[in-house]
DNA sequence: CTATTATCTGACCGGCTGGTCAGTTTTTGT
DNA sequence: ACAAAAACTGACCAGCCGGTCAGATAATAG
């Protein structure tokens, strides 16, 4: 009486706890050693010998490669996406939620850099192999949908005065980029300020969105 | 009478018209298959496929996938650095200087999308299979090296009193971040208004980077 | 025209990939 | 205690990878 939904992915239906525990290893070691080796260099195998397990163990609790890659993703995201919008959210204005948001995306990938890089790899990863049936929608929207809140952000705060008027797509397109290239240098040079990083990032584009005061 | 310099890059010393057109028709190609399918996506197979050839011509021409990659990210690297630099450096003042920067940075990669996008996957697969003897050294240096320079025109804007205070090099990480990210979604949505894109990047960090009005 | 060299092909190789499965061990239920 | 279900192992598989090579073909030189 094994395999009820696997495939059906999400809301963990009726699990063993011993499946549970070993489901959140394996993606745990997964993650490690995608942000080791990145997405093309993280093999069953490689996963398996990581986590002290035998490969078909991994084919036992997933549906494949790409049904792991799906669960790390999706797990990893859905939690970053509580941890920063639960602050976001509790901004006032759109100039506060902005900055909030600026200095927690750093914040986040300060503590879990492994998550962040594993998470970027294989939406790359996913993006490229387009049109070979693997999750890309998902990957495609996660990016789409990143960026669409941090649009409406960018939208209320023009609305309210309290930023210029600009393109909100470029400039999120923007403020993403720079996040997610700091959070690569962050990965590289663990020793750097991560809270000098954060103010500057904040400075850089409260100056560049603010209403010109001139 | 055949192999002499394969190995020995950059200058072609005595190669025949024949093998200096294969050879750039395999790169070009190359850059094609990287476009379209990724890094991990682009086999000899597949680039051969493309170019209409056995897979044993690349190896005849090349000292293997290594070898080919090497010289793709050589060639457009420097290609580009031309284009940019010849402009950049025709300016004056540093605020002029970034600013052509940026914006011939977006020109470039509107004229060029597939080379620019080529040689990302390039140094991001690089990066990823660090540790394993590959083109390691100079992918990451590609990035320092295109870092320290935009880090230059920062400094000199500083000293000068064009800019206002601040970490020069988060600046410049999240510069390219910003153009990387940009390039990504132009290489999308080939249907934008380059020229928009370029005036609102450059309207965005010229106000992050000067002295503050008061 | 002929011999030599350069170029190219297509079959082939070992190695690694994701994935499968018969059989063994562990856990669970009674 | 014991049977059934769950969890796991390790050997195995086909398929693709980069790379090699003997032999076919094309270009060139004498």
């Amino acid at each position: 009486m094994n395999n009820r939904t696997k495939e059906g992915m999400g809301t963990h239906s009726g699990r063993t706890f011993i499946e549970e525990a070993r489901r959140r290893q394996i993606v745990q070691h997964a993650v490690d050693v995608i942000a080791e080796h990145g997405f093309a260099g993280a093999t069953l195998a490689r996963i398996a010998e990581r986590a002290g397990i035998s490969k078909g163990v991994i084919s036992y609790h997933f549906d494949g490669k790409d049904d792991l890659m799906y669960e790390v993703l999706t797990l990893y995201e859905s939690e970053e996406q509580e941890f920063i919008y639960a602050r976001v959210d509790a901004q006032e204005t759109a100039t506060d939620a902005l900055q909030m948001y600026l200095r927690t995306n750093i914040e986040y990938m300060a503590v879990h850099p492994k998550h962040l890089k594993a998470v970027v790899e294989i939406v790359i990863a996913a993006k490229d192999s387009k049109g070979k049936r693997k999750f890309d929608v998902t990957s495609v929207e996660w990016m789409e949908d990143e960026l669409s809140r941090l649009v409406s952000i960018l939208t209320r705060g023009q609305e309210s005065g309290e930023f210029r008027t600009f393109d909100p797509r470029v400039m999120a397109i923007s403020i993403r980029g720079a996040i997610e290239n700091i959070a690569m240098y962050i990965l590289t040079y663990p020793d750097i300020n991560v809270s000098d990083y954060a103010d500057e990032l904040t400075g850089m584009f409260m100056r560049a969105t603010r209403e010109d005061s001139g």
